[in-house]
DNA sequence: ATCTATTTATAATC
DNA sequence: TGATTATAAATAGAT
C-alpha cells in the first residue's frame, strides 16, 4: 500500500525497518482496536520490536485474554494468585505488607474498573460515575495533546523566527561587504540568501 | 475502507457483525503476519470471538512472548504484573516492601494519568495509548449500562407477567365464587382488580 | 463467496 | 521524526 509493492520479506535497511515498523504498528493496534470496538470480539496484541520496546492493545484484561486462550488450548500454565504468599507468610513488618498489598488491591480494582473490567458487582450509580470520569480523563488527555503540539508549534515560530532575523543579519552584511567593495561586480542579489528561508508558516 | 464510512461502535446488526468480523480479523491476523515479518518483529496476537471461538498468530512461540511482555512491563498495565513477585528480586522482605511500595506508586501515577492529571512528562505516543485505553474502557462501561438496563427491563417484565397470571388467577377465582354464590349481589366487576395491572408496559 | 466503489493504510519522497 | 502524495490494500455494501 503505497508508492510500491512491497515483498514480503525482512526490509533488509535499518533505517526503512523501522520507518515501516512505526508505520505498521500503529496501524495494527489501530486495526486491533477497531476489531474489539465494531464487532464487540476480545483482543489482545503483543508487539516485541526487535529493539526490545513492547508495544500492547487488550481489549479487555490482557491477563483473562491469555488464560481464555490458554484454556481452550488446553495448556495450563501460568497461576494469577498474584497475591497471598503462604510460603513467606510471617509476622511483624508482614502486617505492613499486608496492608500495602490490600492498597494494591484497591489502586488495581480502581484501574481495572475504569479499563471497563469486572463491573458486574456495580450499580448503575457506580457505572454512570466511572463514564463520567473516563469521559474528564478523555477531555483533559485531548487538551493536553492540543497543548503539545500547539508548544510544537510555537517552539517552531520561535525557530522560525530566530532563522529570519539570522537571516536579516546576514543580508545586512552581505550589503555592506558588497557596499564597501565598490570595484567588485554583483555576482548575487541580496534575495538569494532568502531563498533558503521561505516567508510562508 | 467500503462503500461508506463506518462509525467506531459496535455493529447493532448481527449479520453483519459476523461477516465484518470475519473480514477484519483476517486483515488483522494478515497484518500482523506482515509486521512480524517485514520488520522482524515478535508478534502475538489473540482474538476471541463473541461466541467464544479462538483465533490466534503468533510469529514466535507464543508463550515466550506473554512472558517477555510480563517481564519487560515495567509502567504496568492495569494488570497484577504490578505486584507479580519479579524473578530479580533476591532478597527478603525488605526489598519486598519496597517493591509494593513502587508497585503502588506505578499504580497510583497510572490511575492519575486515566484521570488526565499528571501528563506532564508523557510523549505524544503515550497520550494517544491512554487515549485509546480510555475509549476502550468508556466503550465496556457503556455495554455494561446497556446491559444492566435491559437486564433490568427483563425483570421487570418477568415480574409484569407474574402479575398478570397472578391477576388472571384472581379473575378465575372471583368468577368461580360469583358464579358458585348465585344470590349475592354484584358489587364489584372484575375489572375492579385490573385497575392495578394496567396493561401498557 | 464474489464483486466493486470507496476508504484506509502506507511506501516513497522530501 | 513529520508532512505529503501516489498507490496498494482492505473492506462496506450489494449481489
Amino acid at each position: 500500500m503505497g508508492r510500491g509493492k512491497v515483498e514480503l520479506k525482512r526490509i533488509e535497511n535499518p533505517t526503512s525497518r523501522q520507518v515501516t515498523f512505526s508505520k505498521r504498528r500503529n496501524g495494527l493496534l489501530k486495526k486491533a482496536f477497531e476489531l474489539s470496538v465494531l464487532c464487540d470480539a476480545e483482543v489482545a496484541l503483543i508487539i516485541l520490536s526487535p529493539s526490545g520496546k513492547i508495544y500492547q492493545f487488550a481489549s479487555h484484561d490482557i491477563n483473562r485474554t491469555i488464560a481464555m486462550y490458554r484454556n481452550q488450548v488446553s495448556l495450563p500454565e501460568s497461576n494469577n494468585s498474584s497475591f497471598r504468599r503462604p510460603t513467606t507468610m510471617k509476622f511483624g513488618s508482614d502486617n505492613e505488607n499486608e496492608e500495602l498489598r490490600r492498597s494494591i488491591d484497591n489502586l488495581d480494582r480502581r484501574l481495572k474498573n475504569l479499563a471497563g473490567e469486572e463491573l458486574d458487582m456495580l450499580g448503575m450509580q457506580e457505572l454512570k460515575q466511572l463514564e463520567r470520569q473516563l469521559k474528564t480523563g478523555v477531555e483533559r488527555i485531548r487538551s493536553q495533546i492540543g497543548r503539545v503540539v500547539s508548544e510544537n508549534i510555537s517552539s517552531l515560530k520561535r525557530k522560525h523566527k530566530a532563522l529570519q532575523e539570522e537571516n536579516s543579519r546576514l543580508q545586512k552584511r552581505f550589503h555592506e561587504l558588497h557596499c564597501a567593495d565598490h570595484a567588485s561586480s554583483r555576482i548575487l542579489g541580496p534575495n538569494a540568501y532568502m531563498q533558503f528561508f521561505p516567508s510562508e508558516f
